[in-house]
DNA sequence: ATTATATATCTCAGTTCTAAGCTGTTTAGC
DNA sequence: GCTAAACAGCTTAGAACTGAGATATATAAT
């Protein structure tokens, strides 16, 4: 007979849920503690961690409607327009109508924010590259497999 | 000649950035998707994740210091007093002035805070265990393992 | 002992968001 | 075409903090 945990067997049962609870800690450690180099990064040019997302996403991606950047960097409908007026008023973005539907806004980086993006998101990088860098490239990537795979089954789980 | 990066070969370099910032995009979301299941069951008991996890250290270890708590929990000293009067409002904790030392005070569960928590933790590691159970046990061993790594690296740049 | 410095907590103003509800627009069903 | 539902973004009130400074106490240096 297998040694396997199952339903009846409380000691197996309390091994996965400490092992779980351990896994959570130690994520949110990690998270926090790369998060919070990232953050000193940004805030070096006046930027918020989710200001920077929205230039970043549309440095990469182009115009993008405030919907598609809420999906994106994951706030509430009230916090992009919080966000995007922020960079408005920082003469980053700029708002422009959508010819296809009236409800909607494109935001699009401005020559002001294109610049601004372009010009730090290498130490951007060079900061994150240095937060992970206590792992091998070989760690780095089994990590990246298994981050993905865990981030994908419990986003799975709330949409169900 | 071997064929690993070093500083003069651009095509490397860049090469370890964009792993690097993939595990960062990766772990962030994993991050994200599972502390949303984790709010999502404290928020059934009226709590944030902040007044959850002081519950949960005075729960495993006793009266705490605040300060003590606020290194625990990575909060503003201003923060940690905020929380601890709102978990003072709602009857579940109560400061004790410390004998040895004038200036600092005890976070101390009271009975309805001790029961809380004795009810609540259950359900809160089986929401956990269920939000990382996209991962084998096996699995879960390793991203223990190289998510505490990175944590320590991580942290310990910060305060070099 | 006295002074200087460090520490523990609190206060208060300000920042960054969320939640709920609103407006104007589009889409679907009849 | 007309109504109903869904949708995109905005507004507002307020929650959950942070950061800087204030207060009281403790520790160290002279």
């Amino acid at each position: 007979m297998k040694t396997s945990a199952n339903k009846t067997m409380p000691a197996a049962r309390n091994a996965e849920l400490d092992d779980s609870l351990k896994l959570w800690v130690v994520l949110a450690r990690a998270y926090g503690a790369v998060a919070r180099h990232m953050e000193a990064e940004v805030a070096r040019h006046e930027l918020t961690s989710m200001e920077f997302g929205i230039l970043e996403a549309l440095h990469h991606k182009g115009p993008m409607l405030l919907g598609e950047i809420q999906k994106k960097i994951l706030v509430t409908s009230g916090g992009i327009t919080y966000l995007v007026d922020r960079l408005v008023t920082k003469g980053l973005v700029k708002r422009q109508e959508c010819p296809s539907d009236r409800r909607a806004r494109y935001a699009v980086l401005t020559p002001a924010g294109s610049a601004l993006i372009s010009g730090i998101f290498p130490a951007h990088a060079q900061a994150i590259a240095r937060a992970v860098s206590g792992l091998s490239a070989r760690e780095r990537a089994d990590a990246t497999k298994l981050m993905r795979k865990l981030g994908l089954a419990a986003a799975a789980l709330t949409t169900e």
